[in-house]
DNA sequence: TATGAATGAGGGTTCATTCAT
DNA sequence: CATGAATGAACCCTCATTCAT
């Protein structure tokens, strides 16, 4: 996940940064708020305080945008997975998943585009290909460091359905303001007691 | 109980029946295809064999296309629950994940899973919400029957963590030919685990 | 130049007849004032009387459209060729000359679309490309049928000078009232010269 | 003769110069690429090494660059006929047609021939118009001094046929290489030909 | 002055929905 | 009633041109 953006134009005056920051803000509010189809440019650049082709001298497409988003949440999921592999061995199933959650809990408040709903539908397909794909690798990974044992095919699957569990995390804003904390709560039995299994298997 | 209905014209004959149904068939394909958005109403008469203003007789609108198809899903998953229920209270944990997971793929091959897409972005905010909550409070139930010390704020609550653990049945089509059964396997771990649990908790 | 068009719809009602023609007859005099490029879809749509989107219902595209006009003008140029060639044999130099300006007049006012220009610019590269082919080759036939000592590629050669001489007479139009009349018959000398030259140099 | 000129800002310094040459070279390549509509100010503005805003100190509109481009066209094609003029008394119809033809060539190789294109769609009416009427003088004159008998009304209209004769010399390039000089010498043909009939006729 | 940034106006195209035969 | 046709409203995107540093 480089860092480069063949896109568009990087902006080279500290009003263009503002600008694209504007924008990437505001792009992941409304692709949250309506989905990827049904988000349209002109909403993104009126919110944003733009004009609408303004927005396309830094993202040339619509897809390109949610590329841009993708890639930078997708940054931040990996940075957080890759400082948790370093505690990751000594850590306790339960441990374990309060971390993740925290990790999640984490990225959905400070940039709170969900673009899991982009994993489904927004973007390029490639990009989201490669963002899953990433993410899963880093996930395996955690998991092998927790349980050497573990055989690769089987790292992979896991990881897939904790992908999964953890993804339900999201849905707290769903509940009622006084199930949320019980909310977590169940969501550490369900992961920390899938990982407890899972050490226990290999 | 009158005979008026706000959407479309009630259809009297065979023909009507077999018209609707195929209308119904083809938007769940269509839908499950290419998501809520995209799916066209011009795609769905064409590929149904009807003409677009014929499809307007019986929907009145492509929400109200997708509603039906929500509650179409919705009476189906609740029939299932139902029907589990009966057997819930002698269940191992394991047998009622393994029940579950089962009930969940063949919804999904019965080609009305159509509408998983649909629960995010499609049809209307209020059948959304409806369908959402009818299959919470079954969930529900189904838990108290097995655990009936469970207090009923728990289970809700219980019920939302399950019913996301379940949605990730649907991802056994993102897996390699050769792990799809590993991937149900660990499914099964997921979700009996947690049921266990709950039980062992109570 | 077969008949059938890939593109959008046929009209099955004669109102839908109807329309293509107006749309048609439109989008010819739109390109031939304005050029391909500045023509816009919705001034044909205005000025032919319909919705914008109402021609995309019969041309899916801009490009459709004129390479429909393309098809058409070069059916009625070929179909004209092809009757002077049954004449070729016997006529002199200047009667040939006389014909073939004859035929270009007619197709002028008749279909007068000015898709010269759009040979230029307009419609796809491939149906650009396959009309000037063609037309060269009915013009290289004629030429052969008058002088058969005529080598292939002489006539080739030829029926572009011809071809481009002939297109000359597109400019009638900018001629004072006064001195169409003249034009045309210089016209005559230069095509004419060009053909008498031809059947002395075989 | 004022100082001021309605159209961007003298350039004072030899920066200007060269700053205004490059961007009337580029603009006649990209004028010649594209076309007039497709060419876009932004792309001629990059190739040329200048940036967007400066373009439009030098050429206040999209339409004034081209005009520019058009009179710089002009003047040397007014040059050569000019320069032609001197000789054409003594010379044979052959002779001519080959200076004539020779000269068209040259001004087309030393891509200036950009404004071809847009002597069918560049630039402003007004501009176009008188390019076309100066060059058609000219040509007359041409005429007129080789046939002093000729009358004036005579000559226009020949020189109107003689100027879409010469503009087949730009189709050479659509020539394959190994007919293009023989089609060169069938412009002669055309060209000599007519020239040879017009010193008759007088 | 030179240039990065901004934008209004518009272009092609699509689609849910309605009209009219 | 069924259906071919029609369309208003939007959408994504581009570009000539202007602003502001």
């Amino acid at each position: 996940m480089s860092t480069s953006r063949s896109d568009g134009v990087l902006p080279k005056r500290k009003r263009g940064h503002l600008r694209v920051a504007a924008i990437l803000e505001t792009g992941a509010e409304v692709f949250a708020e309506k989905g990827y189809d049904a988000a349209t440019m002109s909403e993104i650049a009126t919110r944003s305080g733009t004009a609408t082709a303004s927005l396309y001298r830094f993202f040339p497409s619509k897809e390109s945008l949610a590329d841009t988003l993708l890639l930078q949440y997708g940054k931040h999921v990996l940075g957080g997975l890759a400082e948790l592999r370093g505690r990751a061995a000594n850590m306790s199933a339960a441990e374990m998943a309060r971390a993740l959650i925290g990790l999640r809990l984490e990225l959905q408040s400070q940039r709170r585009f969900a673009l899991e709903l982009a994993d489904a539908r927004g973007g390029s397909h490639a990009m989201r290909e490669r963002f899953r794909k990433e993410i899963l690798e880093a996930m395996a990974g955690l998991l092998r460091d927790r349980i050497p044992s573990l055989p690769k095919a089987r790292a992979a699957v896991m990881a897939a359905v904790l992908l999964h569990a953890l993804k339900g995390v999201a849905n707290v804003e769903q509940q009622k303001p006084a199930a949320r904390s019980t909310y977590l709560e169940e969501m550490r039995v369900l992961i920390g007691g899938y990982l407890a299994s899972a050490a226990g298997a290999a």
